[in-house]
RNA sequence: GCUCCCUUCGUCUAGCGGUCCAGGACGCGGCCCUCUCAAGGCUGAAACACGAGUUCGAUUCUCGUAGGGAGCGCCA
């Protein structure tokens, strides 16, 4: 049998991580298995579902690289099937029409809150009586009396529920229209979905839904139940608290690559490894190892793992990324170093590509003054015959590559007698008005020759006034 | 309130009855390296929620307790 999975998702807002992960389990547990995977919109409810949040979340899910094979496919362009399905349910009588006014239903679950038992419809129509005039029925499905809902949930094993505890569900609305815990069944059904994998917020509704689909005469799927993501506060992560949507990942400069593998490892792990790439966890993904237990969102870990895809995948595949951060921050890129040397040696300081952009703007832009502090302890009077030195010496080499410029730091050094320190510093702050950069040689060699000789004449004049000033 | 689910270092996790005075990773501390910032190497502190069973033996099995989460909509 061919594996199919599917990620339902309602169009309410942005796909935020906890969807992402969602979505990745899915996508994965079709992947492993050579099976297919289906994009639904769950955009029944019309008051909330946009076209914008629809889109945000092909565009999340584009970013991420989790493509569909099938879909998106559009609830509210299946409402006819469903209208269809509850009518056959009507028909065989394992649904029905309920007249009772909400206002009765209201008070009816106030005072089975009191009595201490869980608020459930009574079942008042469930035998056709007198039928009011003035009301339009919803429809009512017949969930079974009595005997247990029990099911092996792939990932917490047997769940068991008493058919007492449920009660009949409404189908459609007054309006007609279906809702979820029916519409989800007859898609799964239709789409002949193997394996339905989703938040474990969903497993109260499962038994009920196993029992749609006994009435339907449709075997249900397996179900895999996976845990919610927390925030770092240890409270749950939702649109509402602390979720951000997957975009805004890539907004603060992270690599889709980082974020996936993040998510992975919240909740399923293969043995101590950390890493993923996302074809190894195809190989190795396996919802049974998928973990019981909610996590907590770790901004940290996803740093880490940022910094490390930035410092290992291709330079030139991260620098495409790097390119929009250059962008967005309106630093124009087409004079100064390539973006693959820039990834090359800034990856092992930062920890984000935006960092890596601001970063770097200084090998693009020319800085407007020195930085106090900087200046201050660096560009002292002594350090003018090292710079002018060094100066000298960079104006003849021809060769401006990291191991040459080396070579003349050493040799400007060795001939006065100093350590690297006394050169590099003051070197530093020529090149780029600050304290702060990585390592002068190539430092030296993204800045370009031109603009290192200018800075290094700015200093030597900053370094002349201050002298004169005195 | 009722029902369902969950419980190993601060965090993510390994563990599937003895190999565990519990392993890895992030973060944190120390040391080394060092031209700044990093990165890297080595190293340290840090956890089986609690209580009963079962067993020769429980982190691992069972049951309670406590704590947490979810659901109980003409939302999905």
């Amino acid at each position: 049998m061919t594996i199919r999975t599917r990620f339902a998702p309602s169009p309410t807002g942005f796909l935020h991580v906890g969807g992402a992960r969602t979505a990745l389990f899915a996508w994965l547990q079709a992947r492993a298995n050579q099976g297919a995977f289906i994009l639904r919109i769950e955009d029944t409810d019309l008051e909330r579902s946009t076209a914008e949040s629809v889109q945000a979340i092909l565009d999340g899910m584009a970013w991420l690289g989790l493509n569909h094979d099938e879909g998106p496919i559009y609830q509210t362009h299946r409402f006819d099937r469903y209208a269809e399905v509850v009518q056959q349910l009507l028909d065989e009588d394992k649904a029905y029409h309920c007249y009772c006014p909400k206002e009765r239903l209201e008070l009816l679950r106030e005072q089975q809150m009191k009595d201490g038992i869980k608020p459930r419809y009574d079942g008042k129509c469930r035998n056709p009586g007198v039928v009011p005039e003035a009301i339009l029925p919803v429809v009512r499905f017949r969930n079974p009396p009595d005997g247990n809902v029990v099911f092996d949930d792939l990932v917490r094993g047997s769940i068991s529920i008493s058919n007492q505890e449920l009660d009949d569900l409404i189908i459609a609305r007054s309006d007609g229209s279906p809702t979820y815990n029916f519409t989800v069944v007859v898609d799964d059904m239709d789409m002949q979905v193997t394996h339905v994998i989703r938040g474990d917020d969903h497993i109260n509704n499962t038994p009920r839904q196993i029992n749609i689909y006994h009435a339907l005469g449709a075997e249900p799927p397996a179900f895999g139940h996976v845990p919610m993501i927390l925030g770092q506060d240890g409270a749950r992560l939702s649109k509402r608290h602390g979720a951000v949507g997957v975009m805004q990942y890539r907004d603060d400069g992270y690599l889709p690559q980082a974020l996936l593998n993040y998510l992975v490892r919240l909740g399923w792990s293969h043995g101590d490894q950390e890493v993923f790439s996302l074809e190894e966890m195809v190989k190795l993904f396996d919802i049974k190892d998928v973990n019981r237990k909610a996590s907590a969102f770790n901004p940290e870990k996803l740093d880490w793992l940022n910094q490390y895809y930035m410092k290992t995948l291709p330079a030139t595949d991260v620098a495409a990324q790097l390119a929009w951060h250059f962008t967005d921050q309106g630093i124009n890129t087409q004079e100064g170093p390539a973006l693959e040397d820039v990834v090359t040696v800034q990856a092992e300081r930062v920890k984000t590509l935006k960092e890596m952009a601001a970063h770097s703007r200084v090998f693009f832009e020319t800085y407007d003054e020195f930085d106090a502090n900087a200046a201050k302890k660096h560009l002292r009077p002594v350090a003018a015959e090292s710079l002018q030195a060094m100066l000298n010496n960079l104006q003849s080499l021809d060769d401006w590559s990291p191991d040459a410029l080396h070579d003349v730091i050493d040799t400007v050094a060795a001939r006065l007698e100093v350590g690297m320190g006394k050169v590099a510093q003051p070197l530093r702050v020529a090149l780029t008005g600050t304290g702060v950069s990585p390592s002068i040689d190539k430092t030296l060699w993204l800045m370009g020759k031109k603009r290192s000789l200018e800075g290094i004449a700015k200093a030597l004049d900053f370094i002349k006034a201050r002298i004169a000033a005195q």
